[in-house]
RNA sequence: GCCCGGUUAGCUCAGCGGUAGAGCGCCUGCCUUACAAGCAGGAUGUCGCUGGUUCGAACCCGGCACCGGGCACCA
């Protein structure tokens, strides 16, 4: 059912409406952008959520903004592209799927790779819809056509081709490092993935004896040294004592040893600037195999590296007699067998972080294993270089400040583990030669990188040599995956047919114009795009990784997009980040169904006025209700049935078929609100292409209904309805008010449509009478009607509707009845007012129920009682004898003469300041004595009021 | 430790040098032929504290307090 024919309906019912709309557009392809049409391209990646997830709030709110940006781009005539898509989630899918084998008393081992990876995409085909249909549900005007996967052909060619390249240019390396360790997952992890969490654990003294016969032991009369630790496990693969070089303390005794307690390992003394001699005993126990920074001291000091711990988080072998116990087992028996031994001084409470994994929600274990990085530096420094340019920064964020967080954790970057050792994603496209090493691969088999097996066959027989009979040449593949992150930074250009150079798409779109996100994501993904780009968009780098000095070419060609928008996150009414773990998200989905998504859209939109704030959503857990949702809700009805009230007066006809109106017939009111639309309009388009929506949805709201509804439709319903035998000049007037109502009507809903599509869509149609498949997005943003803009006007009008709320607020005060008419006499010495209330006697008459409406001189004043009220330079008297409620009377004025009498007292006393007529702006002196005489007239003239009741 | 936000009406937030605004909520009166998801009217704040700059500060600068966030992390 249409608008037109719905125009019964006294409320508006989104459901139905959103999705036949969501149905039309999508059929009809349209926003499917052609690269060869015509218009300024505008190009937005949308940040690709996991095929596992489901829509929460973030979702919403970062889909509310983009769409909102995107659609007001169409409007404007760009070429807009927006783009969908999902990421495949490795570590989160794998751990669904092996949860799913376990209860069915499986591991992914017993199933093997293959029929593991079938599975996985069995599981995705059936759960990896349905984030997707919920972004549809919110109305995104997103290319469908052109969704994405990071698993997809295209974009897995372009991460085995990135590798590739990143590889050739020395970006790629792998080594034997420490890294993170999920033991849960099975898998190193990113420094990204992992979270520093503060817990309450102890802090264990633990005393390790110097070696007997030390000389140094014997002159100084200590028999230990004392070393505190929250991790007394590690103390298994301790391979030195560190002690800072400039402690008077131990300073004798550096490069003598002690022995290891439990292992009688001889270890020694070395000295290290990390150190800190104030903090504890001034000594440090040394694990270079299970901490970061241990890892360096043993580098510098060329300590041997003793790993006690297997990947499952079981200490291993090394570990002796505690080999088999859990990590956390370990640490207990340690404890306790440190305790039984002697070496145990004493135990305190210790708060402390602990590193977590993101995914696997345990403590990471820093291991020594053999993975594949990324070398950040060379393209860290090309992303600098790109945001500090001569020209400009790129990208440019919004915000500004987020800039500097940005660039800061591009300095003094690590580099990125991107192996994960895990099935369910992105193959590491290089090759073992594992018959180099007896058919195993271990940490020195030689490999080579290739795009796929043949080509690294050919490379492999180049190296190696061609296999023979008896010595045939054997490859196999890396069984590793690549982290998720490796192929979402590609995102930008691998969505647009890259590595395809001429593909036609990344030739019109890229880069692309912004990239809307949280702030939580821009090292995960932000960082990333922009280090992936400079190595692979641009002209490339030297072979060593280095950058190659050539490149001139301004940074705008690469960086994949020019703006990066940064949003806040969605909070809870307590304040709290919302997230699934912490239980207290809001479903999206509950307020569309109950509100509408338009609603929910413009709700989350409405509240981002401070750009890269946090936003509140308040929400009744109870009744899964939301006031600031219903505000926006009551808002849509308001518009809808602002449309119905013109369906019902425009005469059958459209704003086509009405067509503009004359100017010379306009009235008052037709050229103020004529006035305000071209304001409006003026300033909704700078806000909507300058990232302020907030403040382009406030103002649409506050023209939409404290303008447009509350007075101009007010305004014109007399003319409207002319009655029987209408005149001439009747029926002119008229259809001008007609032509004026469907010009702002139309206009704007066209404004509003970024922010509330389906509904604007709806009424538009209903409003034209356009055919279902002429869409109302794909019109172009109404042309700004200069001639039309009025200050003078607008600030006369505001004259008038303030002339007509004081008679409103006699008329309250006095208790008068609505039904109830009275008399209304203005009186006032300013020629030019009285000529506006005499012009507008007829509009005043209907809003304030005036029996008959009078414009006096200041010396017409009438002296009989009345009701009296003042506002500016006007007096306004409702002279009705014996109905009057005389104390509210001398309330009202008594009120007006306080008021004027604060204001006067005020302005008189910065006026009475002989330095502010000496150093103040001229013109504000003026307008201060200006208001003071004013505020005198006005208290004089309520004195004089208040005398005359007596 | 380093860095970034915030603190304005009961709630959520605008305002960012000329003496305070909106929405919601609240109070009063209205089913006035678009809308009770509505209409009309009304009340509401030492703009966190404290110095300073200025003729003038919610707004600029310094200090403090509290709230939130990010990065780093010392065993």
């Amino acid at each position: 059912m249409s608008a037109r024919e719905a125009a019964l309906a006294k409320t508006y019912d989104p459901a139905g409406t959103e999705s036949r709309w969501q149905q039309a557009w999508e059929t009809c392809g349209a926003f499917h952008p052609d690269p060869a049409a015509p218009g300024e391209p505008f190009a937005v990646v949308i940040p690709p959520p996991n095929v596992t997830g489901s829509l929460h709030m973030g979702h919403a709110f970062n889909t509310a903004l983009i769409d909102t940006i995107v659609r007001y781009r169409r409007l404007a005539g760009n070429n807009v592209l927006c783009l969908p898509g999902t990421d495949h989630a490795s570590i989160a899918v794998q751990t669904i799927l092996e949860k799913q084998l376990k209860a069915a008393g499986q591991r992914k081992e017993d199933l093997g790779r293959e029929a593991f990876l079938e599975k996985a995409w069995a599981w995705k085909a059936e759960s990896g819809g349905t984030i997707v249909g919920q972004l549809r549900r919110l109305g995104y005007s997103v290319d469908w056509q052109r969704e994405r996967f990071t698993l997809d052909a295209g974009c897995s060619a372009a991460v085995v081709e990135a590798f590739n390249r990143l590889h050739e240019q020395g970006l790629i390396y792998r080594g034997e490092y420490l890294v993170n360790w999920c033991p849960a997952s099975g898998s190193a992890v990113s420094d990204l993935e992992v979270e520093m969490k503060e817990v309450d654990g102890h802090l264990w003294h633990f005393r390790y004896p110097l070696s007997g016969g030390s000389a140094a032991a014997a002159s100084s009369g200590r028999t230990h040294l004392e070393v505190a630790t929250t991790r007394p496990e590690t103390l298994l693969g301790d391979t030195a004592v560190a002690v800072n070089p400039r402690d008077p303390r131990y300073a004798h005794l550096v490069g003598q040893t002690l022995t290891l307690p439990l292992v009688g390992r001889q270890i020694p003394i070395v000295a290290d600037d990390h150190v800190d001699a104030e903090f504890g005993t001034g000594c440090v126990k040394v694990t270079p195999a299970h901490d970061p920074n241990d890892f360096a001291i043993g580098q510098r000091h060329d300590l041997p590296l003793i790993t006690v711990m297997a990947k499952d988080g079981t200490m291993n072998e090394a570990a002796g007699r505690f080999a088999g116990l859990d990590r956390f087992d370990a640490r207990q028996a340690v404890v306790a067998a440190m305790e039984a031994e002697g070496y145990l001084v004493k135990v305190e409470p210790y708060r402390h972080s602990v590193p977590f994994s993101d995914r696997g929600k345990v403590p990471v274990e820093p291991l020594l294993s053999t993975q594949w990085f990324v070398k950040t530096e060379p393209l860290a420094a090309r992303c600098r270089e790109a945001l500090d340019a001569a020209t400009g920064a790129n990208p440019r964020f919004v915000p500004e400040r987020w800039a500097k967080v940005y660039r800061d954790w591009l300095t003094d970057i690590r580099d990125w583990c991107i192996s994960r050792q895990l099935w369910w994603g992105h193959r590491i496209p290089a090759w073992f030669v594992v018959s180099e090493t007896g058919g195993l691969i271990t940490d020195s088999t030689p490999y080579v990188v290739a795009r796929d097996e043949l080509e690294a066959r050919a490379k492999a027989e180049q190296q190696f040599g061609c296999g023979t009979h008896a010595h045939p040449l054997v490859l196999e593949q890396d069984p590793d995956a690549l982290d998720t992150w490796f192929s979402s930074g590609l995102w930008p250009f691998s969505t647009l047919g890259w590595p395809d150079a001429d593909a036609a798409d990344l030739e019109r779109w890229y880069p692309t114009s912004v990239l809307v996100t949280g702030f939580d994501i821009i090292f995960f993904w932000v960082a990333r795009m922009t280090m992936m780009a400079g190595a692979l968009m641009g002209d490339g780098l030297a072979g060593d990784g280095s950058p190659d000095g050539s490149r001139d070419g301004n940074p705008a060609a690469w960086i994949p997009f020019r703006d990066v928008y940064i949003h806040g996150l969605v909070r809870d009414e307590n304040n709290r980040k919302m997230s699934k773990s912490a239980g207290n998200g809001i479903d999206p989905l509950l307020l569309i169904e109950r509100y509408g998504a338009d609603a929910l859209r413009f709700a989350l939109v409405r509240e981002v006025a401070g750009a890269g704030q946090d936003i509140r959503l308040d929400y009744d857990r109870t009744s899964d209700t939301s006031a600031t949702v219903e505000a926006s809700r009551n808002f849509a009805n308001k518009l809808w049935n602002v449309t119905r009230f013109a369906l019902m007066n425009l005469g059958g006809e459209t704003p086509a078929s009405l067509g503009q109106p004359e100017p010379a017939h306009l009235q008052l009111a037709d050229r103020w609100i004529l006035s305000r639309l071209a304001r409006v309009n003026r300033e909704t388009a700078e806000r909507y292409a300058s990232y302020g929506l907030g403040e382009a949805a406030k103002g649409l709201y506050e023209f939409a209904w404290n303008e447009v509804c509350d007075w101009y439709v007010e305004l014109i319903k007399r003319r409207l309805n002319p009655g029987e035998n209408p005149s001439p000049d009747a029926l002119v007037d008229q259809r001008t008010a007609r032509q004026v109502l469907a010009k702002v009507l139309q206009e704007l809903l066209l404004m509003l449509h970024p922010l509330m599509p389906h509904l604007s869509e709806e009424l538009w149609h209903g409003l034209t009478g356009q055919p279902v498949e002429t869409f109302l997005s794909l019109q172009r943003w109404p042309v700004l009607d200069v001639a039309a803009l009025d200050d003078v006007l607008e600030s006369s009008f505001a004259e008038l509707i303030e002339a007509i709320r004081v008679v409103r607020n006699l008329r309250a005060v006095a208790g008068l009845k609505p039904s109830q008419s009275a008399p209304v006499q203005f009186v006032t010495g300013r020629p030019t007012l009285a000529a506006l209330l005499t012009a507008a006697t007829a509009d005043i008459t209907a809003l304030t129920r005036a029996e008959r409406v009078d414009v006096l001189s200041a010396q017409q004043g009438s002296r009989q009682r009345a009701l009296a009220g003042v506002s500016g330079e006007l007096q306004v008297l409702l002279p009705i004898e014996g109905l009057v409620d005389l104390d509210a009377l001398r309330a009202r004025l008594d009120k007006d003469i306080a008021k004027a009498d604060k204001e006067i007292k005020g302005l008189a006393g910065r006026l009475a300041n002989p330095n502010f007529a000496d150093k103040a702006p001229p013109e504000v002196v003026a307008e201060c004595r200006a208001n003071l005489a004013e505020a005198e007239a006005q208290a004089l003239l309520a004195r004089q009021r208040l005398a005359d009741l007596d």
